[in-house]
DNA sequence: TTGAAAGCGCTAACAC
DNA sequence: GTGTTAGCGCTTTCAA
């Protein structure tokens, strides 16, 4: 038999005989052979994967609760059109080198950015490659690159409204994360909702999305005002620090302080009392995301503006 | 110039002048070459990826603290090595089948896998294709493939021990995942420490190792015995649980109940109080893995029997 | 319905 | 030092 025949065989293509279909079945399975992509990945020109890169620092990714919805999000649309999504992580430059070369490579038809970085050699790769591409988060600046995220500065805004609502005189704000502009966005919104109540000095900074620096942010704004008794924290992690440090404090929550969060993620339920926060829709990020480059794939123009999604608030019992 | 000379002066290799590779340098440049990996991986016979497969269900997945660490651990010495690692989720039966056809494509020259099932198609084709692996966690039945893990049997029956020694009376445990070797391996351990003393009926059933069924379980227990006064829970997600079903049943911790759990993940230090544990230790275990599969890649003989972590107990202020 | 042949983009061996 | 050539394992015409 040819190599065609048996290319015709594994690819379940028509116009090959019975009698050959099984003979060819047969050596198959006796020879133990299986096909490699490479090479066909080499003649077709695409692999049938999509890289999912996520671009976080040790410390934040396994903090970060919504990575892996994202992930797994992205993993069903892709899963369901029969695309391998392949995971790249970065955290290192090396590694950011490494990952530039992998993608030149043919390696992916298509690439979900979560949380690129500017300057990042990630993002010039992509655009001299055109590899239909969709970010999660915000772009780069200047990027022309499709992306699905959410408004996390109306957001921060309803979430601070909401807490002003229930009474409190002096809310201050746990901001982290504010070389993002996931950060600074929400301390923006936070400033729109307190308009001429806004007073810098309860407004901590601290650098990461965590607990550790929600407890320390927390701290901070107690020492500054220790009559403070509303605090919009940048997440739930941090949130969940705060109440922490509030704990340790001997205030009480809701009774002493109000507090809120954003994400809506495993920690809300955690903690105790249960967070008030700004519901994040991490799956559905990820299933949008990839939606987008399948779009690409498929040759359709896509929105150039990017996608944001609903952010509902979840009122619970931290204020 | 000839593709020869182009290909050595791609590949930083002797034997090309100055003049050429400059001329070379700045036409790559032009012309915004990049090289494609899937022909160079086809006639090399090498991807220089190594593969890491994660086989979880959705809300395992999310919930699992130990994930995030042997990832990283792993993607660290690869990283160092200049392999890329790709990693590759398992959520659904067409999950799995499309990583087995992944793997047999030559897209990967290893693959490290997590938590694997007993008639996992891709243990069938990672035995067949010969592809150099390591399992985290138990290998499946049978196989004669490598792997690195910790001793659950004899962790679970340490700390219990050390419950004991704090002088509790009647103490159970919140048993999970008890189709899973680490699941069977620590009730084992803590039927061991028990010994005599053992009850069957102050062991609570739960089917995942969550915060939700961690409270369910621990309700089990409190409705069985309402005097119980030690329990190990299967991991820290399930002792967390546990500790709020207390909360909610008005148990103090430590003073009615002494309260133990698995994995000295970020939980232990979320819960008040803080959990004593068995630290596990996930970012080694990626390491080991991962140099485990690039031992056999430089052609390296590995140890037959798999690799054994330790697990230090990590006592605190729960028990 | 099948076989033969070309070629995907690259590396490696060998000649020049 | 550099050009030439022969594949890597596959799909895809085109002829038979």
């Amino acid at each position: 038999m040819s190599r065609g025949t048996v290319s015709r065989v594994v690819n379940d293509e028509p116009y090959v005989s019975a009698s050959a279909r099984i003979a060819i079945e047969a050596a198959i399975e006796k020879v133990g052979y299986v096909p490699n992509n490479a090479a066909r990945s080499l003649v077709m020109q695409r692999s049938e994967a999509v890289g999912f890169i996520v671009h976080e620092p040790h410390s934040l990714f396994l903090d970060d609760p919504n990575i892996g919805g994202i992930l797994l999000g992205a993993n069903t649309v892709l899963s369901h059109s029969d695309y391998q999504m392949v995971s790249l992580v970065i955290d290192s430059q090396r590694d950011s080198d490494r990952v530039a070369r992998y993608l030149s490579g043919g390696f992916v038809d298509g690439v979900i950015i979560v949380s690129a970085r500017r300057e990042d050699p990630i993002t010039r790769v992509i655009e001299k490659l055109r590899l239909p591409a969709a970010f999660v988060g915000h772009p780069p600046e200047q990027s022309p690159l499709p992306f699905v995220g959410i408004d996390n500065r109306a957001s921060a805004r309803a979430i601070t409204e909401r807490l002003m609502q229930t009474g409190r005189k002096r809310i201050g704000m746990v901001a982290a994360a504010l070389d993002r502009d996931s950060g600074a966005d929400r301390l923006a919104g936070f400033t729109d909702a307190l308009g001429d109540r806004f007073d810098p000095a309860l407004v901590a900074r601290v650098p990461l999305y965590t607990f550790t620096d929600g407890i320390e942010g927390m701290r901070t704004l107690l020492e500054r005002d220790p009559l403070i008794d509303g605090v919009f924290a940048a997440s739930d992690a941090v949130a969940a620090g705060a109440l922490e440090a509030l704990r340790h404090a001997g205030r009480s929550v809701p009774g002493d302080v109000g507090i809120v969060g954003f994400d809506d993620s495993s920690w809300a339920l955690r903690t105790q009392p249960h967070l008030s926060t700004v519901h994040q829709p991490a799956f559905g990020l990820g299933e949008r995301a990839a939606e987008c480059v399948l779009g690409q794939l498929r040759g359709e123009e896509q929105p150039a503006d990017g996608i944001l999604l609903q952010t509902p608030i979840v009122w619970r019992d931290s204020a």
